[in-house]
This record gives structure tokens, C-alpha cells and sequence, in this order.
DNA sequence: TAATCCATGTAATGAGTTACATGATTCT
DNA sequence: AGAATCATGTAACTCATTACATGGATTA
């Protein structure tokens, strides 16, 4: 449901075909939102026979066209109501944590390689809001230079502290999820000195 | 995909019928991944059909009968391969921070609503998490001791101790996140604030 | 003329949610 | 006798994933 919303804010600012709108979609939205093309291109169609969008098919070439999608009243309304209304959290199912739990049923290297491919895993989300915020600082994004183009002068302060307090709170997330996992694996190795000095001392004792 | 793995965990450490797992899926794994009865009836049901665990059918009463169902070996292997098997992880969807990256476009007082939101829910889910990492240092989760209790004395140290940093992990998760909308607070009355202040400078050069 | 973009989908499957549905047993 | 709990599901629907499928336009 959080699809057709992330779509919105996206058209919000312009006019875009379906490509140039997964293309953008991907360089912006994606960061909180993933969505393939196989999802985006039939939710367009939805949005557009509810009437939030209405798409304009151009001409390109000789024989190809494409379809130009812009937000229509109710779907700006549909979208100002939508940021009025509580958000609904999904319970949750955290395959990462619920492996974490049963570890001690892994040899001790397949759980440093959970570990160190969970260090990987944060460390490209944190490059990549990492490097969002720096092109929110710099005003290099295009959507959001598009975005403030269309917004009044006295909004534009809140529109870019929000971008940033936004991407702050997912860059934090990603430092936690990384010191946890490198925390792991000092566990590990304690577990492992902690057996080794058993088995140290039961081979002593006999 | 997980659920399956979920419930394996749970019945790796003893018999169960479908209900009492689902009560004690709630109060354990439930706090990593969560799931509704309708769906692990029906899981129990495919997970039998693939022989990864056998269910007895047992009389109750006169006339009901409820089905203790066990791990066989075939689910034991899958379980462990599994925990030896790369984590899948799924695509950032993150229905709070889409909303945070737009919050210019609601009111102060919905944005400040949603906080408070986002607030309620992390501490929720705080006080879970807490709460068992409490029970778990005082012994007092019956999952955990009966887990225990069919466990090699020299593993008891690992099971205990990659529960307790699981929940670790969850509880800094959460305090993060309620750590962020606190934040989200005081950037709301700051906006309002230089909002006002440009108001009044606007008024008095009138 | 081949590669790369541009452009738009469908089809099958799986995972999860919500609502509905039913009946036995045990405890008070 | 009524409430709570035990016990087990089905059905309809939405959302998301993966794979497949096609073809025009542009540029090197």
C-alpha cells in the first residue's frame, strides 16, 4: 500500500513516464522503498483507472510511444491524507535476529561468515545513505533540486531538513546494525577461549 | 521462508501440538517473527507433507483430538543447513522513513503526531525486548530452560549467550529508533520556530 | 551492425493479512 | 450453565518476488 504513495511523492514533483519514474524511483524513494519495475509499471495502471494519475501517451520515433504520468486533485489529496493518517506498523520478522537467536546450533565459523556478511550487508545500505546525504547537502540530488524548484520559499527549509533528518535516522540504523554485528564477533571468539580453557583444563584434569 | 525455520527452532527442543506451539511461538520467536495461527496451522500441515516433522494424532476428552508433532531428522538436517546457509536479505521497505523523507507535506501538528507515534510503537517494543532479556538472565523463559535442559552442559554457556545478545541488538534497535523521533520532536518546534521568526520579520518590514 | 538504452509489460508463485468458521473441554 | 481455553482450520485478498517476454530508438 506504501507503493502507490512512494509514486506519488515522486510525481508530486512532475511529470514522468513509467521508465524516467522507476529510474528516479530508484535513486530516491528506493533508499526507504524498494519496488522492481515488474511492481511499479501495473501499480501506475491501478493508480490511474482510481484517477490519482492520469498518464498521456507521447510519441517517440516512428512506431514507439510512452506514457506520461502526472498527479491529478485526487491523487494529491489522496496522497495529503494519507500523510494525515497513522502509519500502520508491520509486526515484526526479522530473519537476521531470529538466526542470531539460535547461533549456538552453528559451527562458530558458519556464525562469524552470518556476521561478517551482516557487516557487509549494513555497510552498502550505510554507503548509500551516507552518500544521500551528502547530495542533499550539496543539493546534487535532482529530484529533490526538481522538488524545491516547485515549493514555496518559506517550505523550502522544512523540505530539506526533513530529506536529512530522514536519511540521519537510516544512516544511524545501519551504525547500529554494524556495531552489533562486530560485537558478535568478539562473542564469538570469547566463546571460543571460554571452550578452549574447558577443555584445556578437563584435559588436565585427566 | 523463515517460518518454517521458526517453528523448527521451537520443536527442536521438544514435542508440541499446533496450539501449544503457536502460544509458545508468541512468547519466544514471536518477538523476532511474528505469525498469526492462520499460518502456521497450515505450515505445520506442508512442513509434515516435506517430512520435516511428524505429528501424532492424541485423544482429548471424548471425542477431540490434538496432533503432538516432533522434528525428524530430515528437519533437523534442514533446520542446521539452513543456519549454515547465506541469510537472504529482503530490500529496504521502510513505510516510516518514506513518510519522515515527506513530512514538509503535512501539518506540524501530523507531523509531530507521528512521532509521537513512532514513539508509542518502538517503546512497545522496547518493553518486549527488555522483558525478555530479563527473563533470560533470571531463568525464567520456559522455552530457554527446556531448551537448556536437552543441551550438552558445554553449550549451555553459547545458547545463553547468543539469546541474550539477540535481544541486545533488538533493545538498541529500538532505542535508536525512539532516540530519532525524539529528535523528529525537537525539529518540528525548531522549524516552527524559524518559521515564526521569519513571520514576524516579514510582518515588521511591512 | 551490435550494444545499449528506452519502454512496457505478463505469468506464476509465495508470503502474509484479515475475516470467517466450528466445535470440544475444562473450570467456575 | 456459561466463560474461558483448547484445538484446528479455510477462504479471499493483497503485496511482493522472480522469471519471462518483447520490441523500438539511439549511439558508437
Amino acid at each position: 500500500m506504501s507503493l502507490r504513495y512512494a509514486l506519488l511523492a515522486l510525481l508530486r514533483v512532475g511529470p514522468l513516464s513509467g521508465y524516467e519514474l522507476q529510474k528516479q524511483f530508484a535513486m530516491s524513494v528506493g533508499h526507504v522503498w524498494h519496488a522492481p519495475d515488474s511492481q511499479i509499471y501495473p501499480e501506475l495502471r491501478k493508480m490511474e483507472a482510481e484517477h490519482l494519475i492520469e498518464g498521456e501517451e507521447q510519441t517517440r520515433g516512428q512506431r514507439a510511444t510512452r506514457r506520461i504520468y502526472h498527479v491529478t486533485d485526487t491523487g494529491e489529496q489522496a496522497f495529503l491524507a494519507w500523510m494525515h493518517t497513522p502509519l500502520k506498523y508491520a509486526r515484526v520478522r526479522d530473519p537476521a535476529h531470529l538466526r542470531a537467536a539460535y547461533l549456538e546450533a552453528a559451527t562458530p565459523e558458519a556464525a562469524r561468515e552470518f556476521f561478517r556478511s551482516h557487516i557487509m550487508q549494513w555497510e552498502g545500505e550505510l554507503a548509500q545513505w551516507e552518500g544521500e546525504l551528502l547530495r542533499i547537502d550539496e543539493l546534487a540530488n535532482p529530484m529533490l533540486v526538481r522538488r524545491l524548484a516547485v515549493t514555496q520559499p518559506e517550505d523550502r527549509e522544512r523540505t530539506i531538513a526533513f530529506k536529512r533528518f530522514t536519511y540521519e535516522g537510516l544512516v544511524e540504523r545501519a551504525r547500529g546494525e554494524i556495531a552489533w554485528a562486530r560485537r558478535g564477533l568478539k562473542l564469538i571468539d570469547e566463546l571460543d577461549r571460554s571452550a578452549g580453557a574447558r577443555a584445556d583444563r578437563d584435559t588436565a584434569r585427566v
